[in-house]
DNA sequence: GATAGTGGATAGTGTCACTATCGCCACCCT
DNA sequence: AGGGTGGCGATAGTGACACTATCCACTATC
């Protein structure tokens, strides 16, 4: 356990908290008290630690992702146990009360039907993925930022050619188990790759926009250095 | 202020606690234990509310984030002080210690390096999302999904055709203020919206090719209902 | 003047990830 | 053989965090 530790970076008692919550299977006891763990130990030592830390998966959500990921399925089927297991980003609540008395209420999940059907998209009515959609635009239309099925299309368009990538890494691999696990990788740690990505595109898009005449509604109060910082 | 709490679905108590912390102004007093709360102070704190449950953000970075939106700076900038004071999805660590003496060690940074230059991208040097983007790749390369700048330039032009889209939603506006909060919902509350669509992309992707032979490698322990949980 | 409800302060609650400690017992070395 | 070393398992504790409950003084309103 102690080279387990030392080479994972993990300290032991987070180890010995990870057994006792079931997110690793106990070594192999070589005797009442001593155990040993295979290279396979580490490999999922490293992909717990990055589904919590990076992917910030409660330890909960990432043993029943890890579950779900054990079961030999064929690739639909395991990237919707995955979503389904992972139930993030957005906690899905079925569009029902709305604090005022607005309309505000199915409006998204409507948008959500809207822009599934114009995609073409073949999403399975029990996704949990349509409500945490729905959930999101809902978020965004209550701060000002109201998007409709129309001003989605590009995004989703965006998404889908993101996902043909995505499917495009998964094609090659053969065992399912493996596949399983690639597509839990795939899904949750690619996601804060993408979203730096994202951001560093923004900062990029906005220099090649407006970089030169970044004083130019009302000069002054301009600070040096630039988007750093 | 119970109108203001009605108004917005958030209990009392918690909008006392979000006075006290600094995330909304205090009202103006009418008298030593009345205030009046106008829209602003509704939009605000539904701001606030989107940024902590859809958005994730703990208070104190809410706090940060929106002290930064406050000051009036041009576009540029203000998107780089957002992402500044976001520093997610990744706390950015430069890239020091190593668990093991492997050569993991600045292989990330090297390869951001890489890919920012491949993609001709204006990021400053100070900027929180190198290190992000490093931690990203260290991470799918200890679970033994490594992407180098090669295979991330595709999914970089997509983030930039992305960041497109989101510059195009800013064009329009010429309120400072404006400006700074529309990025700031644009950069947080999307993250999770584009998430999702990614996600139900995938299912859509992996129905389109896979779903017809689920069974293939071997079959037996199919359950029924397909991708849906 | 009674009631309701606000503002402010203090302290408490529940959750969650992680960690310290303790007794026990195998292993190793002499 | 026997004692030191140190891993093992279980229990209980720590600290951070986001709320939330309680109390009190006071004022607007009925």
């Amino acid at each position: 356990m102690s080279e387990l530790s030392r080479r994972s970076g993990v300290p032991i008692p987070t180890i010995k908290f990870y057994l006792r919550e079931g997110l690793l299977r106990p070594g192999r006891a070589t005797a009442s008290n001593q155990a040993e763990y295979e290279e396979d130990h580490l490999r999922r030592l490293r992909l717990v630690r990055a589904l919590t830390t990076l992917g910030g998966l409660s330890v909960a959500a990432t043993r029943e992702v890890l579950e779900a990921v054990g079961e030999p399925l064929g690739r639909y089927k395991t990237l919707g146990v995955t979503h389904y297991a992972l139930r993030s980003p957005v906690t899905a609540e079925p569009d029902g009360k709305d604090p005022e008395g607005q309309d505000t209420a199915d409006g998204s999940t409507a948008e959500v039907e809207r822009l599934v059907e114009r995609m073409g998209w073949t999403v399975t009515e029990q996704s949990p993925l349509r409500g945490a959609l729905a959930t999101g635009l809902r978020a965004l239309r209550e701060v000002g930022a109201g998007y409709g099925a129309d001003e989605l299309v590009p995004y989703a368009e965006l998404a889908a050619a993101t996902a043909r990538l995505d499917l495009d890494q998964l094609a090659g691999i053969e065992d399912r188990i493996d596949i399983a696990e690639r597509a839990l990788v795939l899904t949750v740690l690619m996601e804060p790759v993408l979203a730096t990505l994202r951001r560093m595109a923004q900062e990029n898009e906005a220099a090649r926009r407006y970089a030169d005449r970044d004083g130019d509604d009302r000069s002054g109060d301009d600070r040096s250095g630039g988007a750093g910082g």
